[in-house]
DNA sequence: CGTATGTCGTACGCTTCCGTACTGAAAAAG
DNA sequence: CTTTTTCAGTACGGAAGCGTACGACATACG
C-alpha cells in the first residue's frame, strides 16, 4: 500500500555482488578485473538540475554512470519536434551509441531530476569495450534494456492516454529515486510527454483526488504506488521485467 | 517528381562494395573474410505474407538477412495493445537483439511484405560475432539504426498526426521496395500505426486526391515521392540519414 | 455461377486532447 | 517588504481521431 522508500521497487536489487560506495547497477555488477580497467578513469560528478549531458548530433565526451537522480533521452527532429524516448538512472549508464560502436549522439540527453554519478570520458570507455568482452556484454545487456525501454516508449505514446502515459512516467521516475518526491514542474513533465502542460495538470489533479500523490509547487508525491501502477496498467512494467531479466543473467 | 524505381531512394547504394548476387546491404559490405566466415551457414528463403520471424518471448532460431520484402517489427503488451515499433528490409538485418548479446525476442517480426532474404542460425551468428570485430562492428552499427528508427517512431506517435505518420510510413517501406507498389490492406496499415482502419481510408483518401497515390483493393501504388515526403515533413528522413552515416563509416 | 468472405467507403456521436489565454498564488529577486 | 517571475488552476471552442456500424463491392471458392 505504501510504496515507501525502495523497498518494493522493482529495479532496486542490493545483490551479493554490490560494490562498496556505489549504487550503480552497472558499476557494481563488474568483475573485479573490469571495475579495475575502469576504476581508474572514472571521476565522481554531481549533476544539476537540467545539466545538458548530450547534445544531438554532436560527439560523445562522456559516458555517465549514474547514481543518485534521472537523465531524459529526448528525441528531437529539424522541425523541432521533441518527444523523451527513455529515461536512465542508477540502473544504467548514458551514453548508449558508445556502446554501438557510435561516437555521435543522436537525442538530446539531459538531468531532469539532479543527482551524482561517475562519469568516464568517452575514449577510456570505448578502449575497455574493446579490451574486455564481459564488460561489453553487461553493457550490450544494459544497452538492449534501453532499447527495449524506448520501444515501450513507442507503444505507449502511440496507444496510451495521457493519464496512463503519466502514470507510467512517475513510476519509471521512483524507480530511480531515492526518496517518493519528484522535483519537477508540470511544465516539464508535458515536455516529456509531449502533451499540453494544462492537461498534466488535469491529470495530476486527478491522481491527487485517487490519493495517489500529493503536490506542492514544483513537486509531486508518490504515495500510493499501486495506484499508480494499476492506472499504467501493461504500459508499464514490461521494459523493467526484461531489464531484470537481462541483468539477471550477467 | 517520380520517385519511381530505386533511383533517389536514401537508401538504395549499390556502391562498390556490392557483392554479386547479393542486394542485403550488410552481407553486401561484409569484408571477403567476414563474408566466408557467415556464408557456409546462411539458407537461401523465401518469405510469404505474414510469415513469422520471431515471437515474443520466444528464443530467436534464425536471424533474416532480407533481400527482398519488408518485415514490421511489432511490441506488444499484456493487454494486447500493439504498434509498428520499427521495419527491416534489404538494408539490414532481423534478430537485433542477437547483436546485443540476448537470444530472447522481445517482439513480435514477421513479413508485411513478402519477399525473400537468407538466413542463419542464432548461434551461428553470435559464434561470427564472437570471433569476428569486424562482422560485430558492423552489426552494432545496423543495432544502432535500428535503435534510431525506433526512438522516431515514439516521436512519430506521440507527436505526428495521422497523415504524417502514414506517409512516413509508405516512405519508409517505399524505400526498401523494388515496385511502387504496396500489397497492403488498410486493416494492416491501421495495425502497424495504432490507428482505425477507417481513419487510414480517409487518408489514403486524401492521397490519393492530392495525387500522391494511386490504389487497388489491397494495393496503393507510389506515383508522387515528394509529395508524400513533405506530408511526413521531418517526421521522415532522420534515421534514413543516419543509417547512411553509420553504414558509410565501416 | 452463386455465395462467402474480405475489403473499402462512409457516417454519427463521442472522447480525448489541443491551442490559447487569463487569473491567482507561490516563490524568487531586488 | 515589494516587485518580478514562475507555476498552477481553469476555461472555451475546436480539431483529431475513436468506436461502432452498415452497405457496397471485389475477389476467391465451392
Amino acid at each position: 500500500m505504501s510504496g515507501n522508500l525502495t523497498l518494493d521497487r522493482p529495479l532496486v536489487n542490493m545483490d551479493a555482488s554490490h560494490r562498496a560506495g556505489i549504487r550503480n547497477r552497472l558499476l557494481g555488477k563488474l568483475s573485479p578485473k573490469d571495475w579495475s580497467l575502469l576504476q581508474p578513469h572514472l571521476e565522481a560528478v554531481s549533476l544539476r538540475e537540467r545539466q545538458v549531458i548530450e547534445a544531438p548530433q554532436k560527439p560523445i565526451a562522456h559516458a555517465y554512470f549514474l547514481e543518485i537522480g534521472v537523465a531524459s533521452v529526448v528525441a528531437v527532429d529539424n522541425e523541432d519536434h521533441r518527444i523523451e524516448v527513455g529515461v536512465i538512472g542508477y540502473e544504467g549508464v548514458t551514453g548508449v551509441p558508445l556502446i554501438m560502436g557510435d561516437n555521435r549522439a543522436q537525442h538530446s540527453t539531459y538531468m531532469q531530476i539532479p543527482g551524482s554519478g561517475h562519469r568516464i570520458a568517452a575514449d577510456r570507455l570505448c578502449a575497455a569495450i574493446e579490451d574486455s568482452p564481459s564488460l561489453r556484454s553487461l553493457l550490450l545487456k544494459s544497452a538492449q534494456g534501453f532499447m527495449i525501454q524506448t520501444a515501450h516508449t513507442a507503444l505507449a505514446n502511440g496507444r496510451a492516454k495521457l493519464e496512463e502515459r503519466l502514470a507510467r512516467w512517475l513510476l519509471m521516475a521512483h524507480d530511480r529515486m531515492t526518496s517518493n518526491a519528484v522535483p519537477l514542474t508540470h511544465e516539464f513533465l508535458a515536455v516529456m510527454l509531449g502533451v499540453r502542460r494544462a492537461g498534466v495538470t488535469v491529470a495530476i489533479h486527478s491522481f491527487e483526488q485517487r490519493g495517489f500523490v500529493t503536490t506542492r509547487r514544483g513537486e509531486l508525491t508518490v504515495v500510493n504506488r499501486p495506484g499508480l501502477e494499476r492506472v499504467a496498467g501493461s504500459f508499464y512494467g514490461t521494459p523493467e521485467a526484461e531489464l531484470e531479466r537481462l541483468l539477471g543473467t550477467v
